[in-house]
DNA sequence: GTCTATAGCCAGATAGAC
DNA sequence: GTCTATCTGGCTATAGAC
């Protein structure tokens, strides 16, 4: 039973830090407001997480491990291009929508500091483009896709896909939306950021 | 002659100011690495201007005032949807490429404090989509673009020119390039992004 | 494991001499 | 205007009782 609680304990500690991190970053955020969000209190925190990098480090790298796979898994399944551009972006997009401070977390923090990447690197799992490359120039030759470096592509994909996520409170003021408004853009891109990248690379037939 | 002084040393604060904040975001940043980039010290700093909290907004607003009038511009002239994707792609990345930190540095602290925004409504030279959704709207009854809705437009026109600078340690590491490389792809990008939307959109006549 | 109390440090801000 | 020295508060982290 012990052994139940502590994990709840964890966890519980986890999601609030999480919360925490994710709306102040790393320097903004205080130890202090994490252990109110846990219902806890500061000691206990710093009795589970030694100290406020331990415990950040836990939480991005569970952030991190739960975007890469999935990305690895389109770019790695036996799709052809224009199935795997409507995959991820119906997917992924639907996982953002549910987690929308994740990728801003994640890209802030990995922008102060690119070393992490060396650390998740090692990881397996961790995202890899030889295969999307290799199949993006097959289906260039074959003529089935315009000419386009699979680097470029990939870039666009990605972009178009999350870059709604990282600038929602700048978009909504130049659009002049409001939330709901904006939550409906979101929704409309599950299926129109896939029309968008396939009748720009797909040659018609 | 003490005017200008005045002038140069504000200026100098500054900089150093941009350079620090933009690093470390206004969290992380410190009064004294401020103080020592600009070649001064911490008092002198508070004196002119009274706070940290000041500095940052006078850095912020400047910075967003140097991005945002340009956008509005583009959005406004009196081209073409076509030519206004073009040029937008080649001036706006050409501008960046030379300032790679003050995308992420805005939509950082936006994200932090929305509020900003508000005061920022206020000013001349907000950016405004009025003409733009406009035109498209026209040029898609003409049958010169597919249908498209302007806000989604210009989500991917800003999405496809921004992201690689917000995301470029991910991006250097899910895709295996090493710095020259990468730079190499986001002046590609001047002329890429511009194909690929334009691709997209564009009815064949 | 969980708490209260506190040590110890560091950063923003100011006082005051020059 | 510019500096040195210092105050003050807040934050991470730990000591120690229960």
């Amino acid at each position: 039973m012990t052994e139940t609680k502590d994990e709840n304990k964890e966890s519980q500690i986890l999601e609030a830090a999480k919360n925490v991190f994710q709306r102040k970053g790393m320097d903004g955020a205080r130890m202090q407001e994490i252990a109110d969000e846990a219902g806890i209190n500061k000691a206990l925190l710093h009795y589970y997480y030694r100290s406020k990098q331990m415990l950040f480090e836990a939480v991005f790298i569970k952030a991190f491990s739960l975007l890469a796979p999935q990305l690895n898994k389109v770019l790695n399944d036996d799709s052809s291009i224009e199935e795997k551009i409507r995959n991820f972006t119906e997917n992924y997009l639907s996982f953002i929508i549910k987690h929308p401070y994740l990728p801003s977390f994640i890209l802030n923090e990995l922008n102060r500091n690119p070393d992490f990447l060396l650390k998740m690197k090692a990881n397996k799992g961790f995202p890899n483009l030889d295969k999307f490359k290799k199949q993006v120039n097959l289906e260039v030759e074959q003529g089935i896709l315009k000419p386009i470096k699979a680097e470029q592509l990939f870039i666009n994909i990605v972009a178009l896909n999350i870059f709604p996520f990282l600038a929602s409170p700048l978009i909504k003021a130049f659009a002049n939306v409001d939330d709901a408004a904006y939550q409906q853009l979101l929704v409309d891109r599950k299926t129109e950021v896939a029309i968008f990248i396939i009748d720009s690379i797909k040659i018609k037939s």
